[in-house]
DNA sequence: TTGAAAGCGATACCAG
DNA sequence: CTGGTATCGCTTTCAA
């Protein structure tokens, strides 16, 4: 790493004629005890000379960095960006700066992404995604971001409870279950599903209250009914191969998120099924483009944006006790569920 | 900003036994001049007191972090989403850290950050967007990222030369052309473009790109069929219903993005017109999804995960001189221009 | 090979 | 209000 040599704060104090204490008070100063000549005498200087504050010197000293550190899975997944987007969006307006780092779903890189979070200071860590039942790595990680916590940081998982830590819970299983009421409602018979691995708690939970939603309406989901795949686009194909080759007489198909309706459209089409017209579909998250397919998807809308922004109001604030927020869900429906 | 108190590398040394210096250099030993015997004991004692490094407090010694800051106009946009997801994989493997901030296209505010990031001492910093003609911050930013460069930091630019900086070039003007030839070797004749707004280079290049191609199967595009507006989805469908309501006699809609050419086809819809059938739609840039969309979307692939990487390359090599990586793009017919 | 000590850049306490 | 100085956590000469 080639070491940048930058204007110092003692090289302005000393072209301003004035001690590094009170440049530092110039420039930065926490309760201002500056003449105002002086303060502009030496804020002049410092952008004559193109000063810009060592952000690592004062955090040194400081003991934290103005900085929030971000985990998600995968920055390419419109879920994961819009969430992000809201969390950069707040992050800016609270005069912080962002670290990120993906994942890429592997829970061991995980453990290792916060320890080198931890070791930036960061005044909060923020991490975005799904719990994994018997996450082998689920104990170290809590426990990095325990003692991360123990020593003055903040934590804000987005994700599923109950945990230790502040959490902003998306209602999974309220939603899911919403919107097979509202399936059954427009006519829905006989239902299949496609859904993530359930090891992952946002499959497991919005499978739940899908098939608790139907079960409410007294329709029966069957296992042979639910595909099971990756958390992807690319499962959401394979899922609804699945289904497709299973035989199983379907109306309506459930996909757990709307990236994996996506695929699941993908492969009724390429099996000569119109989704919206022979089978129904909806999908989870109502991320972008989801109106602009055809036909348009039927899906829960999680506000994502905000989930950002909560998460980030959650970090800047001060309380002691984890606190969990929830995010209700809506359902919207549109064009690929047809009333029957 | 609440301090947080950590082990510090004094701690590790006393419950050692050794001197700070041995301690330091047994566990960030750059040439490690530390016995065996002593180097597994300061570790393990570091690793029992989970010590963790400072990384603020090496980088004030050591005048750079460990860190590549990159700035980006929308997170939540998948053209920068999936730059930006190669981005970071490749900074993971170069063991780097990674600040994001986005601009929200506010060439203001991107002054402002790029300000910020280099009060980080970062090692690289990437800016990923179009240029803008008669961008009155162009002049500011780039003094900020030439200073930034001076002091020892690398810039690499995702955008568009001539650049006094490393660059990542899409090969907007050709892989527009490229499509032109295709889209009239299949017979279309009658073209209308929906366009990002040509302030942006992105977009005046993949326009000028695009009738260039058409001139040179004689074909002149007229100024009635190009609609301008925002270089987005929104834009995308204002510019289509421009088009539709200005009466043009179209056969074929180049969008000069998948995004803009996704609101186009809603555009198309909601007038009753069918894109694919009765006129042909082809975007730019082949994100995610354009496969699953129907008709499938006829696309130039701009390899975004390899342009991420690429700019990584460029912020990791040495080289003084300024380079250049033009990054070629290939068209990608699909259904949603049939052949006629 | 190890340790003592001099910084790195900035903040904040304590006098003046 | 201003300046001197100890301090933050760590790396890196310089001796031993």
């Amino acid at each position: 790493m080639p070491p940048q040599h930058q204007v110092t704060l003692a090289q302005v104090a000393e072209a301003a004629g004035v001690s590094i204490a009170t440049a530092s008070r110039a420039i930065n100063g926490s309760t201002r005890k500056v003449s105002e000549e002086i303060r502009v005498r030496v804020t002049q200087t410092a952008e004559e000379l193109g000063y810009l504050p060592n952000l690592s010197a004062q955090t040194v000293v400081k003991g934290a960095s103005p900085t929030v550190a971000v985990l998600v899975s995968d920055i390419a997944d419109p879920y994961f960006s819009a969430i992000s987007s809201g969390i950069m969006a707040a992050a800016r307006q609270a005069g912080l700066m962002v670290t990120m780092a993906t994942s890429e779903r592997r829970s061991a890189d995980e453990r290792d992404m916060i320890r080198t979070f931890r070791s930036q200071r960061p005044r909060a860590i923020v991490v975005v995604g799904s719990r994994w039942d018997q996450d082998p790595q689920a104990a170290a990680i809590e426990e990095q971001l325990a003692a991360y916590q123990q020593a003055g940081g903040r934590v804000v998982l987005v994700s599923q409870g109950p945990s230790p830590f502040d959490l902003v819970e998306i209602q999974n299983f309220e939603g899911a279950k919403a919107l097979a009421h509202a399936l059954v409602d427009q006519g829905g018979q006989r239902f299949g599903v496609a859904v993530g691995y359930r090891r992952l708690r946002t499959n497991a939970d919005r499978l739940a209250g899908f098939t608790q939603g139907l079960a409410e309406r007294s329709i029966t989901l069957k296992e042979e009914a639910v595909a099971e795949a990756a958390f992807t686009r690319d499962g959401g194909y394979a899922a609804m191969r699945q289904l497709l080759e299973r035989g199983v007489e379907l109306d309506t198909v459930f996909a757990a998120s709307d990236l994996m309706a996506f695929g699941a459209a993908t492969a009724m089409r390429e099996a000569g099924v119109q989704p919206g017209a022979q089978i129904g579909l909806a999908g989870f998250d109502n991320i972008a483009l989801t109106e602009d397919v055809t036909p348009a998807l039927t899906t829960v809308d999680a506000p994502l944006g905000e989930i950002g922004r909560r998460a980030m109001d959650l970090a800047l604030s001060e309380g002691t006790e984890p606190r969990t927020v929830e995010v209700p869900t809506s359902v919207i429906l549109r064009a690929s569920t047809p009333r029957r």
